[in-house]
DNA sequence: GAGGCGGATGAAATTACTTTTCAGACGTGA
DNA sequence: TCACGTCTGAAAAGTAATTTCATCCGCCTC
């Protein structure tokens, strides 16, 4: 065996997953930040035309790419195949999905003179694709892992900031539902001080689109240090914060525009992700799962007037 | 360029017709008398497992048919390929298309005992079903009326309890960002005693699922008879809510089952309208929007740690 | 029934394509 | 400006696909 050094370390460490069957756009858009300028070149190119691509050779899309052999290869590694002949294959099979599914799927870009029908259309369309992908790119494995780490756990903490800290709350909201003790912190000060008192059996998470948030990473670390089970959510798998993170939940990222923030569309992906969390755990904890949501139904009828017969 | 002899000649003899896209099985049992023996093992192989196959070389696919790598490219010209590397990019497509149409994505309920792939595209498939309603569902000419009473506010407040608030929250947190002045409230009585300031020119926003939330209600009908323009959203628009809003944006109503709460699908439901108005302000306000957003996007670069180089 | 003929078949040679290697180009930070 | 690390593509090396060709088999003829 030989060392290809980095090579061989790119090859072992992000891709334990099988290769992706179709969630390639999604897969594409997330490792974009990774690659260099020629692979996303050939990133970009193969995602928008897969069908046109299949049909091209190494050299024939590194041609088409202004790029070389070389570069296409390296692409395909970094998408999760052994090489491109097996991109090429998934690229065929896209192609016939998409053909298949009729997919006209304009997806254009919002812009200022788009009347507002256009604008819910297109919002819907895109926040719709985003849990596409977002499905389509979850880990299962991982996914399956964090449950169980949450389905035992004896307290949970969840760090997010800004738009991520309103799906933090979500999560806890949920959580708190069937009966486990979960806390959203928004406070980087208060989230590191609770985040030492944290150890094993309990459970952290971190929210983050960027994987950059230092006010979100730092806890953390510290929860990590002190021997809790750690959780990330994030769409930058291989950001800052998986070091410190037992299991990695990613997120899709869709393109931004200008009018359209990219915390739109991370927010409807991050939220897809905790619920699927959410649904995972009631499932394990059943027994006291059903009965605790019955009953906070229960807590709440008389907070709503009695008129209107309802259901 | 070279000469590409006799590829040239048996691609313009014998073959006018473009390769067959996904009616190989067709094909395979209109040739097969025409074919040889081992011909006719390798067809049939390919047609009853284009998946499997998809995944082998020359080399494997005639080992697995008992005849040699020659059989396999002669077989695969008769079927109208020009080799077989391009057979097996039909095979590949072949089999997504049928892995496409054979799971009609089912929108069964969530049950408890479903696996975590399924429980991710259920969730899925059921969240983009809510989207498509909610879309289709909603005024434009009430979205239109809001937005503009929004865009023309001195001082927005939006009222939320539970998970509405998140909503609420979120939505606060857009309009901040393009410069308007908005406050979410969470505590009845603080929202309320807010609501006595509100007055015309003034919007106030609620956001319940059900229309009956008295604690959300209460402020509305305050900022109502003090002048102010009242936005509902919610998913009840009959609701008692609707006798104190001018404006009423809808929400869709997901039937709710034993795991999945009415909650979960009211939020991405509620998330729309409110990400669709945040646009439609963002664009009628735009020369003000535009420097107000990415001012708030480098004000908080550097709360993200600086490492990972990229372009 | 022997000989011969035409097509079917696979082993091996050839060619096309893919992957790896490596040295130079490029950008970056000191 | 220089040194360093990374990116990049040309070309070597390797692998898969295609072609060639000798053999074999079955069938027909005499």
């Amino acid at each position: 065996m030989k060392e290809t050094f980095k090579d061989a370390a790119v090859e072992t460490r992000p891709a334990p997953a099988p290769p992706a069957p179709a969630a390639l756009a999604a897969k594409v858009r997330t490792l974009a930040p990774t690659m260099t300028r020629s692979m996303q070149r050939v990133a970009e190119t193969v995602a928008s035309d897969p069908a046109g691509c299949a049909a091209l050779t190494v050299t024939g899309l590194a041609e088409r790419t202004g790029t070389s052999e070389a570069t296409v290869v390296r692409t395909s590694r970094l998408l999760g195949y052994p090489g491109y002949r097996d991109l090429r294959l998934a690229l065929a099979a896209l192609a016939a999905q998409q053909a298949a599914g009729g997919a006209p799927a304009v997806t254009a870009d919002i812009a200022v003179d788009d009347s507002l029908v256009d604008v819910v259309a297109k919002l819907a369309q895109e926040e719709q694709q985003c849990l596409a992908d977002t499905a389509a790119g979850l880990d299962v494995t991982q996914l399956e892992a964090a449950v169980a780490a949450l389905s035992g756990a004896r307290r949970i903490d969840v760090y997010g900031i800004g738009a991520s800290n309103l799906v933090a709350q979500d999560l806890v909201q949920k959580l708190l539902r069937i009966g486990l003790i979960a806390h959203a912190h928004a406070d980087p000060h208060l989230a590191v001080t609770n985040a030492v008192q944290m150890r094993t059996g309990d459970v952290a998470i971190a929210i983050t689109h960027s994987g950059r948030t230092t006010d979100v990473i730092e806890p953390l670390r510290v929860a990590f240090d002190h021997g809790a089970t750690t959780i990330a959510i994030t769409g930058r798998p291989d950001g800052e914060i998986a070091a410190y993170a037992d299991h990695i939940l990613t997120t899709s990222t869709a393109r931004e525009s200008e009018l359209r923030p990219a915390a739109m569309s991370s927010r409807t992906s991050q939220l897809l992700v905790v619920d699927c969390l959410f649904i995972g755990v009631a499932q394990r904890t059943y027994e006291t799962a059903a009965p605790a949501l019955s009953a906070s139904y229960e807590a709440l009828a008389h907070r709503h007037s009695p008129r209107s017969t309802q259901r």
